[in-house]
This record gives structure tokens, C-alpha cells and sequence, in this order.
DNA sequence: AGCCAGGAAGTCC
DNA sequence: GGACTTCATGGC
């Protein structure tokens, strides 16, 4: 199916960071796979061409891509003084918090402490190919891999791990397998939704191998708490270099997730 | 061009 | 405050 959607650019999702499990099949040209599902996207400015049919797209994917957010409106509130912000938006201005699972995130996020982008990817695509579950894609052509639930990963060792790539992580994700295998991840889901933002992130503090920051990132991206704002090397230098005097909490109160997002993709990828 | 050092969406002890 | 795995990246 088609469908045009403003504020939205696949290539700056992908790139942001947010997720490690999109692949590239060519220039906009993305297959995603979320919830045990599969799909296949082209985008030509504003015009998106989906592999999936409009039921789906409306029942599941549209929310996946966070379509009932108005990023519009969160743009208009940005205060035009604000040169950097402004630019930062004008670069990346596509980017969503997209509505990920949580484990998925947890584990991306749990993996890319002391890490880079690439090779959080690669990571992540050797977890679902070792012990995903493989699938038709029905759709289109040939096989893909789910993200394995902690019960396909109960059997693996830190050394199992560790060979895929995770380096001393391995072992932060074994501890985690086996809090969250056998409903312990379906409790969490449970306790955290009923907590609110700051104690959300204290309990996953509580986690072994998840501080403060990985807490942050998996509230924002797997909860879709769209007021956390994750402090990183990069953001770090941001609010150091351009905003010595304080950055503007309280006029972005409720969607600090967004505006962080949009200022830790330019500094990655657009500020040269 | 090819090599090398500093750093990478940090956390633990 | 130091150690931790490994390697993509940028500087020379």
C-alpha cells in the first residue's frame, strides 16, 4: 500500500540510532522487523510505499511509526532564536521515536554502553540469526529472523555471547536472560508501566549492566517516555558547547525525548 | 595509502 | 579512578 506521511525519514531513523535492526536494502529502501513482524518499505519524499496491506499498516504499523504523534506541532513550538536546535531540525527533521519493543531495546541498549553503531548492529543481527525464530516473510520473498524472547536465549552462555561479539557485555546479557526468561520479562512490563518516569529508570537501574544512561535510553525508545532525555558523550558535548548557560528543560517539558533525538543526530551525522 | 592511537549512545568494582 | 572487549573512524 501507499501513503504519503510528513515528518518522517527512514534513512534518518535508521541512522539515529534508536534501533539496530533495520537493514538497508537499498537507497530509502528499508525491511523492518518489529513484534514478530515483517515489512518492507521504499520512500520518495513525502510518499511511502509499504509491503504490507492497509489493515496492517493501520492496526500495527502506523502505531510502530508513532503516526498519531504530531511532530508538526512539536516543531512549531521550538523557539526560533535557538540557531542550533533549528539547524539540528532542519537535518533531521524525519526523525520518530518509533514505538520498539522493550526487550528488543533492552538488549540493544544493554549492548551499546562503550560501543559503536556498527557494531551494536551487528551484534544485534548475530542475536536474531543465532536464535531468533526463522520465518517466511510472506510479503515478499524469502526468510527472516525474529528477535529472540529470553526464553530462546536461556540456553546461551556469556561465552555464547561473547563470540557474537559482545565483548565483556556477554556477561551483563546472561545475568539479564536469566531475570527476564520464564514471565519474568512479561512482570516487568507490568511493574514498569505503572511507574512513573523517574522511578521507572530506578528500577532498571537496579539491573546489572544497565546505569544510568542505557536506563534512560530504554524508557525513552522501548517505553516510549518521550520526556526522558539521555545524556551521552555526544549530547554532553552539545549542551557544553552550545548551551554553557543551561539548556531549556522546562520550555520542552513532555517531549525532551524528541528534542534530543533531533540534536544527537546532527551532532552525529550532520555537524561537520 | 596504510598504519596507529584515541574513542566509542557506560557500568562495575 | 581504573578496567573492560573490540573495532570503525579519523589523523598523519
Amino acid at each position: 500500500m501507499e501513503q504519503i506521511i510528513e515528518h518522517l525519514n527512514l534513512q534518518q531513523i535508521a541512522d539515529s540510532g534508536q534501533c539496530f535492526t533495520w537493514e538497508c536494502l537499498a537507497e530509502n529502501n528499508y525491511s523492518i522487523c518489529a513484534y514478530g513482524r515483517y515489512l518492507e518499505t521504499k520512500q520518495q519524499g513525502n510518499k511511502f510505499i509499504f509491503s504490507c496491506g492497509k489493515q496492517e499498516f493501520d492496526t500495527f504499523w502506523s502505531g510502530y511509526f508513532d503516526l498519531d504523534t504530531d511532530y508538526g506541532a512539536i516543531k512549531r513550538t521550538i523557539d526560533t532564536q535557538d540557531a542550533y536546535l533549528n539547524a539540528a531540525i532542519q537535518f533531521g527533521g524525519g526523525i520518530r521515536i518509533l514505538r520498539q519493543e522493550l526487550w528488543e531495546v533492552m538488549v540493544g541498549f544493554l549492548i551499546s554502553q562503550n560501543n559503536h553503531i556498527p557494531r551494536i548492529r551487528s551484534s544485534m543481527q548475530a542475536l536474531r540469526t543465532q536464535y531468533g525464530q526463522r520465518r517466511e516473510k510472506g510479503n515478499a520473498a524469502g526468510v527472516y529472523y525474529s528477535f529472540p524472547h529470553p526464553d530462546e536465549l536461556s540456553d546461551a552462555t556469556a561465552a555464547d555471547f561473547s563470540a557474537l561479539g559482545l565483548g565483556y557485555r556477554a556477561k551483563y546479557l546472561e545475568t539479564l536472560v536469566s531475570r527476564m526468561r520464564r514471565g519474568g520479562l512479561e512482570e516487568l512490563k507490568q511493574t514498569l508501566e505503572a511507574l512513573d518516569d523517574a522511578a521507572v529508570i530506578q528500577q532498571l537501574c537496579t539491573l546489572y549492566g544497565i546505569g544510568k544512561k542505557v536506563a534512560e535510553c530504554i524508557a525513552l525508545f522501548g517505553m516510549h517516555r518521550t520526556n526522558r532525555f539521555p545524556i551521552d558523550t555526544h549530547i554532553r558535548r552539545i549542551l557544553e558547547r552550545h548551551y554553557a548557560a543551561g539548556f531549556p528543560y522546562t520550555r520542552y517539558d513532555g517531549v525532551l525525548g524528541i528534542i534530543q533525538q533531533y540534536l544527537f543526530y546532527y551532532h552525529l551525522k550532520g555537524e561537520k
